[in-house]
DNA sequence: CAGTGGTCTAGACCACATC
DNA sequence: ATGTGGTCTAGACCACTGT
């Protein structure tokens, strides 16, 4: 009926971190715990790798074992497609002489935002290439972005473009679009005017670990955008992986049948 | 330069287990693992176990090591507030005699879906407090359900009322609501036009996991859904709580510009 | 019964951070 | 120089699953 040693010590210390029992987030070191709990140092370490794991703790070699703490990001995906209108706006708020109105920056507030760009053609698979409803093999345009906020990643933000739909655009070139993606795409003549959203939860791949510098035991959420013309054509995909210590998603939306009424009104 | 042993084993596994390497999904057992790499069984230990907290196995006591499969569900969020709408098609489609118009339900398709309901009435704290508007120590009414698939829980989803706002309702009784919530609020004046969506992703507290039945290494979305009425008042908070093995949340979603366009046709 | 994973120990050596 | 976490070993005992 009883629970293993390190499954006990993960609970006292669970319960000791939940009550700030540890001055500065510090956790004593694992001869102290070894000392205090009566257990070999493997067992201390096994839950406080379990609490890592949860996200409780993170561990500096040479150092010690602190609390985590959290600031989050507000993601807005709905921004994207505002985009364009408020260009003017942001011009007369913050008076600046060339506003950068990505809405990643945007919503930077007093932390520092920047980018890293890289543009590819890259043969179409697996989900792109059924979101995208091109050929096997196809190649696609791949624009891949890094956005940082005090010099740390935020999001991967890829996205992907049929040939066609792009080429010859400023879309093609490794820096951001002032004018917005969808106005390039509405004078192609394929103007966005519907997006699916898909969001997913799992633990990184060690890719991502190394691009986004997170730690163990972070969670990322996934989150797919298709973007659809008027005939229903995907003209864009969207890949943006989000450490879960660093964002949340936000979505606003209002109830079907109060647009219905207040359009018979 | 070189990466300890337990980390290159972990690699060449992932790599194997991409590549469908091993038979049914069956790892070699931790003796074998540790005959093959000539290392200890405790270096074999700590690279299945990284594994496992990535996701991509899971242990059984006693038997072996198991690569994990996964079968999402598709959760769509916007689908509870088109519930009263849609009741007649779900009859005159599943033929049903007495159809549950729970959207939860009618997505299950030919998986058997199952309900638990618990209601009660507890002090707001935190977000509950914050979000909803209400005094501190304010009792709110707490409906808290729990979504299975064929007996497996897939979702947490707990709502929160305000008490004035569904007192002497069915909102109050443990089970499912035909007429949909919605009409319920709307019927007491408090008509439900908008709501907010805040998504984050997190490893999963112990009673998470235990509610869950969720395996080491799964982590969860936390899905906080508040709803408002025309007076900007906030009359409901839901907060889903999703394995991230299990869902995935997707959004419809139109340009605005494009709204606004067939709106001035 | 044999084989599997789960728990736990004592002890060794290393790289790194801090003083 | 000291203390910290990171790596690794050999070996022991247990509980559970399968035949």
């Amino acid at each position: 009926m009883s629970s293993p040693k390190h499954a006990l010590l993960a609970e006292t210390l669970r319960d000791r971190i939940e009550h700030d029992v540890y001055e500065g987030g510090r956790i004593p070191s694992e001869a102290t715990l070894a000392d205090e709990f009566q257990v070999s140092r493997t067992t201390v370490r096994a839950a406080l790798n379990a609490l890592q794991n949860e996200g409780l703790l993170r561990s500096q070699s040479g150092v010690g074992y602190f609390v985590r703490r959290f600031q989050h990001f507000v993601y807005r995906p709905q921004d994207d497609f505002r985009r364009t209108k408020d260009i003017a706006d942001v011009k007369s708020l913050t008076g600046a002489e060339d506003p950068d109105p990505d809405p990643f920056i945007k919503a930077a507030g007093a932390r520092k935002a920047e980018y890293r760009f890289e543009v590819t053609m890259v043969p179409a698979t697996g989900d792109v290439l059924r979101r995208l409803r091109v050929p096997e093999g196809e190649f696609v345009v791949l624009r891949k972005r890094w956005r940082l906020l005090d010099g740390v990643p935020y999001q991967l933000y890829d996205s992907y473009y049929p040939r066609d739909v792009v080429e010859g655009t400023e879309v093609m070139e490794p820096r951001d679009i002032p004018r917005g993606v969808y106005q390039v795409l509405a004078e192609r003549g394929h103007a966005q005017v519907r997006a699916l959203d898909e969001i997913w939860v799992r633990m990184p791949r060690q890719s991502e670990v190394d691009r986004l510098k997170i730690l163990p035991g972070t969670p990322v959420a996934e989150h797919v955008i298709t973007g659809f013309t008027a005939e229903d054509r995907p003209v864009r995909m969207a890949r943006v992986v989000l450490p879960g210590d660093r964002n949340v998603i936000t979505f606003e939306r209002t109830h079907p049948d109060h647009e219905s009424e207040t359009q018979s009104d």
